[in-house]
RNA sequence: GUGGAUGUAGCUCAGUUAGGUCAGAGCACCUGGUUGUGGUCCAGGGGGUCGGGGGUUCGAAUCCCCUCAUCCACCCCA
């Protein structure tokens, strides 16, 4: 029998599973600094929860299974839907605004390419309970912060900005009918991506006439910030211009500005997203997928049975994500290090208990401590010492004696085990 | 779900074109180079039914068919 990883899983050998605890540990820092809190949610939830309000996108990639009680479940493909579920709960009784992040392990059944998997982990960090543009605002900030924390630049990456009431209202204004808004919002999100004909082609499909299409090109083409004072003027647009003037001035003014640029084309596949959207993408085009996307969902607590109240938040997974600092070399080595502080050697073999005994002092005292099991010459224990990845051996002589040698740098000195334990 | 490519040791690959010492290399791993010092070096070793199954043939990693898996693109999404 020959057994494989399930398609689309990935197995965390130790090196990985040390750059994935320092990527985790930076995502919980940046969170917490930016004033979030952790909270969780169980791996699988009723199908309901997901078929509800997440759209066909997601539903179609849903693992999902019967209990033995014959009740539909899924397990969770987003994290969303099961945060407004439990924020409904309480809502009576949290302070507003709540913020809250959660890093979970995700399934979804799609097909696995580059940057993606069936199983992935991702950041989650939402803000409910306000409708203030500053919500939005401190959600792309705190991703910035986190972008910034692990050595990407604006260069790197940028937060592109969108609006969907105000590509909504554009698409409107040329006379596009209520029914064919969804169609033609799909068609906008591909528009970076492929020729002019292939665009003009989706949005006769979409049900955009050859009139409409050429005002949308030209509106898409434009200079974003150019179209917004164009906007501007308008009576109808100016409410969602203004939110996204706030959005971007409170971003300049939390020392983001340069991450971030307007971007009509960003409208995201999620059909439950209501305001402004926005997804960070690798600046150079290298990773073809976006690191992270979010934006605001105002109608889906609503919408799962509580009352309507307004919400905007992102989620950044860790395959893309990953694929980008690797390809970047943003991986610290410290994230790839191995931390044994002392290995434990005898300079003789009388000493075997006194190794034993020292191990057990330093780790009763929280040193992390290794040894050799079996009794070899002192020259191989230094090389055990080597590969274990320890920082320093400790070296029992037989006289009773002991050294110290750090094994960067090949310096050695003696040293006593109290000495050790009351650095 | 659709299309394309690829599957040889843990990893990176050679060998497949014209079937016959073709089961190999480097790295990694283990052991030794012995009794007070590692990361270098030297020697030795373990490990692969050549993704799996079937077929053609005296003979298949190599040719044919099927299948599985992986990767890339589409779709959708983080």
């Amino acid at each position: 029998m020959d057994f494989q990883p399930v398609k689309g899983t990935r197995d965390f050998y130790p090196d990985a599973v040390r750059v994935r605890n320092w990527l985790f540990d930076t995502w919980r820092r940046v969170a917490a600094r930016n004033g979030f809190e952790e909270y969780d949610s169980p791996i699988v939830e009723y199908l309901d929860l997901y078929t509800a309000k997440s759209g066909e996108g997601i539903v179609s990639e849903l693992f999902h299974l019967t209990d033995r009680g014959g009740r539909d479940l899924a397990i969770r493909p987003e994290t969303t839907p099961a945060l407004a579920r439990m924020v409904n709960a309480r809502i009576n009784s949290l302070p507003r605004p709540i913020k809250w992040f959660c890093i979970q392990r995700l399934c979804r059944a799609e097909k696995p390419q580059r940057g993606r998997s069936r199983e992935f982990f991702m950041w989650n960090v939402d803000v409910i309970g306000a409708d203030s543009t500053l919500a939005d605002a401190e959600c792309v900030f705190t991703a910035v912060d986190f972008l910034r924390e692990v050595g990407l630049g604006p260069d790197d990456v940028q937060v592109r900005i969108g609006s969907r009431p105000l590509v909504i209202a554009r698409l409107r204004a040329a006379g596009v009918a209520a029914a064919r808004i969804d169609a033609a919002l799909l068609a906008l999100d591909k528009r970076p991506k492929v020729t002019q004909d292939e665009f003009e082609k989706l949005a006769r499909g979409a049900g955009l006439t050859a009139e409409q299409t050429r005002e949308i090109c030209g509106f898409l083409d434009a200079d974003p910030r150019a179209a917004l004072d164009e906007m501007r003027c308008d009576e109808a647009m100016r409410p969602h211009v203004e939110r996204v003037d706030e959005l971007l001035a409170a971003l300049e003014a939390m020392g983001a500005g340069d991450y971030c640029t307007p971007d009509w084309h960003i409208v995201r596949g999620l059909a439950y997203y209501t305001g402004i959207v926005y997804e960070a993408f690798d600046a150079a085009g290298s990773v073809p997928r976006a690191v992270a996307g979010g934006g605001r969902y105002d109608n889906l607590l609503e919408a799962l049975g509580g009352p309507k109240v307004g919400a905007t938040g992102f989620g950044m997974g860790d395959v893309v994500l990953g694929i980008l600092l690797d390809q970047k070399g943003k991986i610290p080595p410290e994230a790839t290090a191995r931390a044994l502080e002392y290995f434990v050697i005898d300079g003789d073999a009388s000493r075997r208990t006194a190794v034993l005994e020292t191990v057990g002092r330093l780790r009763r005292a929280g040193l992390s401590a290794d040894f050799s099991y079996a009794g070899r010459p002192l020259g191989k224990q230094l090389k055990d010492a080597d590969r274990r990845g320890a920082r320093r051996a400790l070296i029992l002589f037989a006289d009773g004696t002991a050294a110290v040698k750090d094994l960067a740098t090949g310096e050695q000195h003696d040293t006593t085990v109290e000495a050790l334990l009351d650095a």
